[in-house]
DNA sequence: GAGTTTGAAACT
DNA sequence: CAGTTTCAAACTC
């Protein structure tokens, strides 16, 4: 199991480059064809495992076969193009942040992953690292794997075309929309059960949803909302550490507490300084609840300056807890829960 | 991890 | 085409 893992890196690191960059037809969710007339025929050959003589592993070849016209969709195309983005998509890492244009591993039971229900086989790709069972997504099925692939072009000659439009290189949302729309009619179109949520696009009219919340306005709004909520999340973060001297100030206040002048710990008590009762802990504390308290006002519709009005009176409410507590001169005064 | 919800894909 | 079933993922607890 791990040497034939080992070895498919191998292979990997060989052959890519004889196929064309996958950029050129990679798109979000699905697969669109290269542009290309060659027609190439995938080749199976068995061949002793590197590091263990019994074993079988496989190696793949692409073979010239024909070349066509017309560029006209058919599966062996799909087969090939299949085999480049084996080739070419990352696998996914076993744990990482941003897995976005990493192929994830399917988990298929009752399809085999030669339906579309498999998000490998509706990306055109082979499985690999999937946790699928009875798997004839791969080259030991490739007779099996090609007729599927032409049951789902009968069915749906779109079948593995992009299901969001490409942005061409220029033109920059030109048509980065879901090119069937969606049916949702339970989740508002807010959830990721909804094809155009998942893949970040506004729904249209080609969407056929009902009680869609996720209209090209709607979308608009939740921006704004958001962007109203991380620059006043930011202003506070920054007034606090402002307030604790922890930044390099020009004000009055801020200079007023500088520690530069005492190169030593013990020559000013920490305990007349801001930042010791300003922690990171406190103003994560008092940041959050800021948070909370825009969170309350943007349901309540808002204009923009009741929210600003309302966090502005949560920060004086905090300065002032932190103040009480400063003066109460115990030994870990700022240690106390503030906002209980 | 188990159980539920969801909507695309498949089927009739 | 519409109605139903199947399926795997998203989600919930
Ligand atoms: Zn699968
Ligand atoms: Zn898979
Ligand atoms: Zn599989
Ligand atoms: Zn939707
Ligand atoms: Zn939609
Ligand atoms: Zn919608």
């Amino acid at each position: 199991m791990i040497e034939q893992d080992i070895y498919l890196e191998e292979v990997e690191s060989e052959e890519p480059s004889q196929f064309s960059s996958s950029t050129d037809f990679l798109a979000y969710g699905r697969s669109s064809l290269p542009a290309t007339n060659t027609i190439y025929r995938i080749e199976k050959e068995n061949s002793a495992h590197p590091s263990n003589g019994k074993q079988e592993a496989l190696t793949y070849k692409n073979l010239p076969l024909a070349s066509s016209s017309t560029g006209q969709q058919n599966y062996e195309m799909v087969h090939r193009t299949a085999y480049q983005q084996s080739l070419s998509v990352p696998r996914r890492p076993s744990k990482k942040k941003s897995n976005l244009g990493l192929k994830k591993p399917c988990n298929c039971t009752k399809s085999m992953c030669l339906k579309l229900y498999c998000d490998c086989f509706a990306n055109g790709e082979f499985c690999r690292d999937c946790n699928c069972k009875d798997c004839h997504n791969n080259m030991d099925y490739e007779a099996e794997r090609s007729r599927a692939i032409k049951q789902s072009l009968e069915r749906n000659p779109q079948a593995f075309q992009p299901k969001i439009g490409v942005a061409p290189k220029g033109q920059l949302e030109a048509e980065r929309l879901h090119q069937k729309g969606c049916h949702c009619k339970k989740s508002s179109c807010l959830k990721n059960y909804c094809e155009c949520y998942e893949a970040k696009v506004a729904c249209t009219d080609r969407c056929k949803c009902t009680s869609c919340r996720n209209t090209e306005s709607d979308r608009i709004a939740k921006a704004q909302l958001a962007s109203a909520r991380e620059s006043s999340r930011v202003t506070s973060a920054s007034l606090l550490s402002v307030a604790s001297g922890s930044c390099i100030s020009t004000t009055a206040s801020a200079s007023r507490f500088s520690d530069e002048e005492s190169d030593s710990d013990e020559r000013s008590d920490p305990k007349t300084r801001p930042w010791f009762y300003l922690r990171d802990e406190v103003i994560e504390a008092t940041t959050t609840c800021l948070v909370a308290q825009a969170d309350e006002l943007e349901n309540s519709d808002s204009a923009e300056e009741i929210l600003e009005h309302g966090i502005l009176h949560e920060f004086a409410n905090a300065i002032r807890k932190i103040i009480e507590h400063s003066q109460m001169a115990g030994l870990d005064v700022a240690q106390q829960d503030l906002f209980h």
